[in-house]
RNA sequence: CGGGGCGUAGCGCAGCCUGGUAGCGCAUCUGGUUUGGGACCAGAGGGUCGCAAGUUCGAAUCUUGCCGCCCCGACCA
């Protein structure tokens, strides 16, 4: 992409609006727009993000054997009546009439509507187990919209539910969730710990809170230092096997957030070195309610004694669009953002120093074609802005590699080639830079 | 929802108290000099001062109402 043709509007300074870096980093580098209390627009840049964060969430849950589906936005009151949540959701849901009068909803979730959709297909305990999801945007009429997009009232969810017989079906379930979850925020660079949360009035320890560590957490968390060290599950992790054991070692130790957090108990099982209190921000959660929304709207099967029972359900929730504010808060420095490689707008950085002299364009023009031949994803400067302006800019929106061009490195046949993450810089052959650098990414890019 | 604050050019702000028809920095455009970490000189464009009503000869400025946004707290992915 040539930066000529990209819609990119940084900012030198920042708006007066934004808090925490990962707000301000979205408004400055282009990313987003606000267009009013909690609600943004994607700019190319941020959309580049926000859309690979999705696809990583799908991956995973497409491997969990989650099947992708997508509900409407806009829901009808009567199905929220079913439930009894119409009136008890209060005035975070945002009602809407249409032009017959009839009292609609933007949705703020969609519990309702799947166990609808489910009971009109479901009819015996032979059609369970399933999981379904969808990425799909919400509203919800927050009191007091804060932080961008780590706390808008429009946001773009992976909302995925589960369907089961019974109660043991249902913890199968929802550890396939729980074992795609640590895969899913691994695979952005992320470390989130799952942590006990609140069930509510359902009870039982069914119910975790993925949690990043990050300064400008929006709670405090306590957890066991030996969580962070844990390796994840393998891409070959037979979802349909037995993952219980995989569970049971992510919650052996200590993880809760204030609201849960037990001092005597943390102090009584982690070991003084091994006491992690820090802030954090969730990105996920995990949920199993049983019978709560089956019940109440009828959604049952037969089971081999030919008796209807309700299904038993769960629902576990990603925040795709917190996400990306959410990777910001743990990857920038205060030049700007610095994306881990899976979740980059582009991969590359090109960056003409002379946009105008011959043989500089020649050697860029050379390179860019070379780095898109090989897949790379590079967001070309070819801009005539000065050097200082041009680094400035590139660090700001934060790739992982920049590959700088100027009059004084074509002489000497070099490219200055430099790492944002660090700020390491080195010089190479201007003939071999493409390779080199698309090297780096396919390595960067590979998971297991 | 309680408490506070702010809406003036794309961004950051001054002017308001003490009414006289709008200004600064950055950005933008033109010309020139520059050219490896956000240049310099000269010139130019851009604002019905959030909206509406009122007071007044005259309102960005005073009054009232409305709208929007932000911050602190309680709520939330």
């Amino acid at each position: 992409m040539r930066l000529t043709k990209f819609y990119l509007p940084v900012m030198k300074e920042t708006p007066s609006e934004a808090q925490i870096a990962s707000h301000r980093l979205m408004l400055r580098a282009g990313m987003m727009r606000q267009e009013g209390a909690g609600i943004y627009a994607w700019l190319p840049l941020g959309f580049r993000v926000l859309k690979k964060i999705e696809q990583i969430v799908r991956e995973e849950q497409d491997r969990a054997g989650a099947v992708e589906m997508l509900m409407p936005t806009i829901q009808q009151a009567d199905l929220w009546r079913e439930s009894g949540r119409y009136d008890a959701y209060g005035k975070e849901m945002l009602r809407i009439e249409d032009r017959g009068g009839r009292e609609m909803l933007f949705g703020p979730t969609n519990e309702e509507m799947i166990t609808e959709i489910v009971r009109a297909g479901m009819r015996s305990y032979k059609d369970l187990p399933k999981l379904l999801y969808h990425i799909q945007w919400k509203f919800r009429d927050e009191v007091r919209p804060r932080f961008g997009v780590m706390c808008g009232r429009e946001f773009l969810m992976k909302d995925a539910y589960s369907f089961d017989f019974d109660d043991e079906s249902g913890r199968r379930s929802y550890n396939k969730m729980f074992a795609a979850y640590l895969r899913t925020f691994e695979r952005m660079g992320l470390k989130a710990i799952p942590m006990r949360a609140e069930t509510g009035p359902i009870g039982g320890d069914l119910s975790h809170e993925f949690i990043i560590l990050a300064d400008t957490g929006e709670s405090a968390v306590f957890c066991d230092k030996r969580l962070i060290e844990m390796p994840v599950p393998q891409k070959d992790t037979d979802f349909d096997g037995d993952l219980q054991s995989i569970v049971d070692q992510f919650t052996a130790h200590y993880a809760a957030t204030d609201e849960m957090h037990d001092e005597a108990e943390f102090e009584k099982t982690v070991e003084e070195e091994n006491r992690i209190a820090a802030r954090g921000i969730e990105v996920g959660h995990i949920f199993f309610f049983g019978t709560k929304y089956s019940k109440p709207m009828k959604a049952m099967v037969a089971g081999s004694d030919g008796k209807d029972v309700p299904i038993q359900m769960g629902s576990y929730g990603v925040g795709v669009s917190r996400l990306v504010g959410g990777l910001i808060e743990a990857f920038h420095d205060d030049d700007g953002c610095k994306w881990p490689m899976a979740v980059t707008p582009f991969h590359a950085g090109l960056v003409n120093l002379k946009a105008g002299d011959a043989e500089t364009d020649e050697a860029c023009e050379k390179i860019y074609r070379e780095l898109e031949a090989a897949g790379v994803e590079v967001l070309y400067d070819d801009t005539p802005a000065r050097p200082g302006e041009k680094f400035a800019r590139m660090d700001l929106i934060g790739l992982p590699y920049q590959i700088v061009i100027g009059p004084r490195g074509v002489k000497s046949g070099n490219a200055e080639l430099k790492r944002r993450s660090d700020g390491e810089r080195e010089d190479i052959a201007l003939d071999a830079v493409a390779s080199h650098v698309s090297a780096l990414v396919r390595d960067a890019l590979v998971y297991d």
